[in-house]
DNA sequence: CGATGTCACGACAACGATGTCAGGCCCAAT
DNA sequence: ATTGGGCCTGACATCGTTGTCGTGACATCG
């Protein structure tokens, strides 16, 4: 195996110093053009790549973008994850990514050794809220999603208490009282946040929030369908569910498949692929997550070039999408203007 | 904003040399005790985090692993990177990772780029298929999901051909003869394997292969409806349909229950979650892409700690998961029988 | 004509770590 | 007492690149 070509057998097969040649290939104008073309036509004939680690340790970063998330495989993460790689690629920078593992510990070691990898910027989905050992990172970070807690920092997400309050008043104009939300752990800041916001909508119009009514703990897709067929059995008075996630959104549309009651109202936050497979199709409050990819990219880089922001929350766009899983009517409603 | 603290200060501090320390750090045993002691409390009294580019160029290798796949969007590459992490994660490494974008040119530069990094392995889900300019590439690598051309490689992949002739040969079992299949672009290795399991299923059980029912091109889930609604149009006499991927049956899926039509049998390549949501549940052949990563994970670290092996195909293990839509028997035959 | 400025270029150090190797120490064997 | 050898230790070179700064050539100016 032959040995690496290095800026120097550049220049020696060009006839110049190791230092001209670094300057042609960084496209420094300071060159006249023989030499230039000199080094040119050597960088051909000996195949020479830079080294960029070397590039890296000299110049003190590495033009990598580094990205955390809890589970790489979630649908939404893996989106707005290929729109940061799009941005990214405008600028030819590639980008690591590492999950957290949902671990707080695990957490704190990734970033950690990103840091030791010194990555030009970071765009993080916190797990835990605890984020103050970053406060003095010298790295440019923007959190994704969720904000960490006690701690200023550019945050990208969008608004969950205003998304589930439209949610649930969505569910309340099309008449139901009797309304349940699913959601998934405590831990969760956003999860948190959209059952304030349910609670919000219910108490804006007069209607009292039944703790019975209000399940946690789904997080994955079995959870969903086991709340679901807890649900059906022992409130059947419910009319209508608020799904705090895609992932338990599905589960429980195998329950409401499987027994074939459609005639339970749903609307999920977070639209899926396959709301608009399923009949009826799936009402969503839509949350992209490329536009909060693409937004925290643009951040971060505008940061790693430099720009000063103070600390800044920037909301994505929400909005409901209607396809009529959301707009089915309650049970009591339609007897009453049968009769 | 404090420099940043290098090996010399913690030798400074344990009034010992750079290069004791390095070894310290490094789990070296032949450092007397009162001295490591001395270097370890330096360590934390400074704060000291290794400088990984510093290690990596001395070293001549990142130790870090490079996944390129074509879309990290989707889910079963995405289901695939997030095992490799996991295997990578019990070797403290950390994974890059990038996308080919689909274009053979991109995935080039892309791969050049990696190379450039020195990253210690590569996990690559080719696009196109000329991959001889690798064959002088130092770096240990394994193709996942489909292997180059014309170049003896490490390959995990499934046998694609067989498993659409077990999808296929199921839907005859169940008493079909007029088969469809929907598949996407020629171009892609995958996708005409599993049309030539598809015919040499048909071939075998002596049915005809009809050209008119080969669907080629069908790349998003719309391109799956529109052949959908193309197929029951033209074709009324086809009783099943043969997806060979799941964002294609998604598509399929949803034109079918618009339509109410759940006397279609249907069998996808490819497990997916809402395949158990929809009623009928989604008969699959399943092949995992946690196996199939997992196992591209252990071959490409065994190849970087220096095992030696002759390129080699890996199959991951195929399945049928009976669920239903594979099991709906032809309109004819429900006739016959009830007459 | 000498002083000054501009420009291309290269020698050298530096980034922060690790490999090499020689030297010093101590204990056992001769 | 001397030698030999194992064991720590540290000075120095090295990985491949780029920043700093000085040099020499040539042009421009008074």
């Amino acid at each position: 195996m032959r040995r690496k070509v290095t800026l120097s057998d550049v220049a020696a097969h060009a006839s110049t110093s190791v230092k001209t040649a670094s300057r042609v290939i960084n496209g420094d104008e300071k060159v006249t053009p023989e030499v230039k073309v000199r080094v040119e036509q050597a960088v051909i004939a000996l195949g020479y790549q830079v080294d960029l680690l070397a590039r890296s340790l000299r110049k003190g970063v590495d033009d990598v973008l580094a990205v955390v998330v809890p589970t790489i495989g979630d649908k939404f993460f893996a989106t707005a994850i290929e729109e940061i790689e799009a941005v990214a690629l405008d600028r030819d920078t590639q980008i690591i990514i590492a999950s957290n593992h949902q671990d707080p510990i695990k957490e704190k070691q990734v970033i950690r050794q990103l840091e030791q990898r010194s990555v030009s910027g970071m765009i993080i989905v916190p797990n835990s809220a605890d984020y103050s050992f970053m406060k003095l990172s010298p790295t440019p970070t923007v959190f994704l999603d969720r904000g960490p807690d006690r701690f200023d920092a550019d945050v990208v997400q969008v608004d969950d208490v205003f998304g589930a309050q439209l949610a649930t008043e969505h569910l309340i104009a099309s008449g139901h009282k009797n309304i349940a939300v699913v959601s998934d752990t405590f831990k969760v800041k956003t999860s948190c946040l959209r059952v304030d916001g349910y609670k919000a909508a219910l108490r804006k119009h007069k209607i009292t929030v039944e703790e019975k009514y209000v399940f946690m703990g789904a997080v994955s897709m079995d959870d969903g369908s086991r709340i679901a067929a807890e649900l059906l059995r022992n409130s059947p008075e419910v009319t209508a569910i608020f799904s705090s996630r895609s992932t338990i959104t599905m589960g429980i549309l195998r329950v409401l498949h499987e027994r074939n009651r459609h005639d339970i109202a749903l609307i999920s936050f977070g639209d899926f692929e396959m709301a608009q497979v399923v009949e009826p199709k799936i009402s969503v409050i839509d949350h992209s997550p490329r536009e909060l990819g693409r937004l925290a990219a643009l951040r971060v880089f505008a940061k790693i070039d430099g720009e000063k922001f103070e600390p800044e929350t920037l909301m994505g766009h929400l909005s409901i999408i209607r396809r009529g899983s959301g707009e089915i009517p309650p049970r009591e409603v339609l007897n009453v203007n049968v009769g």
